[in-house]
DNA sequence: CATCAGGCCCTCA
DNA sequence: TGAGGGCCTGAT
């Protein structure tokens, strides 16, 4: 077992399972640990990309009582037990190598070089609305996504669906097109799919995943990311640019996008605006008076700044938690 | 059997 | 520039 691990405050389970959009949760088991304190795994097949998309099966643990460590280990698809055997031919990188790179990729996917005790403390000094969130939401990160094309179609897919049906259709085409290995995680074989590449998904019957009318949306997208727009090119663009870039995306409209610039390429200054933040920022900062998604989306990028990606998960898990979204339920 | 879901696109003032 | 109707499809 590896000994890598993390010492930033995060809520695994939290950041995990609050619904945020740019990927599925992960494979998740919960254990006990010696003093009966409940410790949360999560699996995932990751492909580091400084190491030529080397697969590789991370775990990241958390014991819920100390939100103030993570663990981390992984497994090789070359082997078939939890310990890595480097002795393995197939294995062209020294363990250091694969450690380096996979721990950046999971600072990166929980995004914890982001300074959450001073954005509370930014929350608490301006004495905004959102400072009680805090109390339901401590710990809660961006998701952020492992997978720039996954995170685009599967928000494309998220437009006017619902979750469970947007959930089913991302992991039906990762299963059916992408690259599955098997593992053996808790002692059962369990298979990790990836999600497939651009080309990869070009002729392929999405609509049969149950993406309805949104397949042509995709089809398009697919198209233009192959010929006219470098997937990776936007990350080097400042916000403005890159929205403008994504939105020429069909199925792109403000809201996708702000979803795949936040989650996809981590764009802080993104305020994603659906029904439910508009109803929420109508409550809460408009004293109730109805405000349209556009307005809204101006509101939160001008009053948050570079908080307004963690304003708006805030926003969301606190209105559920609290029971404002049932009150606000029309 | 209707209605609806974590929007987008298109049309028409 | 913005308001409003239609839309795949599975869940309820």
């Amino acid at each position: 077992m590896s000994k890598l691990s993390f010492n930033s405050l995060i809520n695994l389970k939290l950041t995990q399972e609050s619904g945020q959009t740019s990927q599925a949760p992960w494979f998740s088991i919960e254990e006990k640990d010696e003093n009966n304190n409940q410790i949360n795994s999560y699996f995932e097949l990751i492909f580091l990309k400084d190491l030529d998309n080397l697969p590789i099966l991370a775990k990241v643990s958390q014991n819920s009582n100390d939100l103030n460590h993570m663990k981390l280990d992984y497994q090789l698809v070359s082997d078939n037990e939890c310990d890595v055997d480097f002795t393995d031919e197939s294995t062209i990188f020294t363990q250091k190598e694969i450690e380096s790179a996979l721990t950046k990729e999971i600072t990166k996917i929980f995004n914890l070089n982001f300074d959450l005790e001073k954005f509370y403390k930014h929350l608490a000094d301006t004495n905004d609305k959102l400072a009680e969130s805090i109390e339901f939401c401590n710990g809660l990160r961006l998701f952020i996504a492992k997978d720039k094309f996954e995170c685009i179609i599967s928000s494309i897919c998220s437009a006017n669906n619902s979750i469970a049906r947007w959930t089913n259709s991302t992991n039906q085409i990762k299963s059916n097109w992408g690259y599955n290995k098997e593992f053996i995680v808790n002692n059962q074989s369990k298979t990790f799919c990836g999600f497939p590449k651009i080309s990869e998904l070009k002729d392929k019957d999405l609509k049969s995943c149950g993406v309805g009318y949104r397949e042509d949306y995709m089809k398009k997208s697919e198209d233009l990311l192959l010929n006219e727009i470098d997937i990776d090119e936007i990350a080097n663009m400042n916000y403005d640019e890159a929205f403008e870039t994504i939105s020429k995306l069909p199925g792109v409209g403000p809201k996708v996008a702000d979803c795949i610039l936040l989650y996809g390429y981590g764009f802080m200054e993104a305020f994603p605006s659906d029904v439910w933040i508009k109803r929420i920022v109508s409550h809460l900062y408009f004293d109730g008076k109805e405000i349209s998604a556009n307005k809204t989306r101006d509101f939160g990028m001008e009053h948050f700044g570079d908080y307004a990606g963690y304003a708006q998960l805030y926003l969301f898990h606190y209105a559920r938690k609290s029971g404002l979204m049932n009150k606000l339920k029309k």
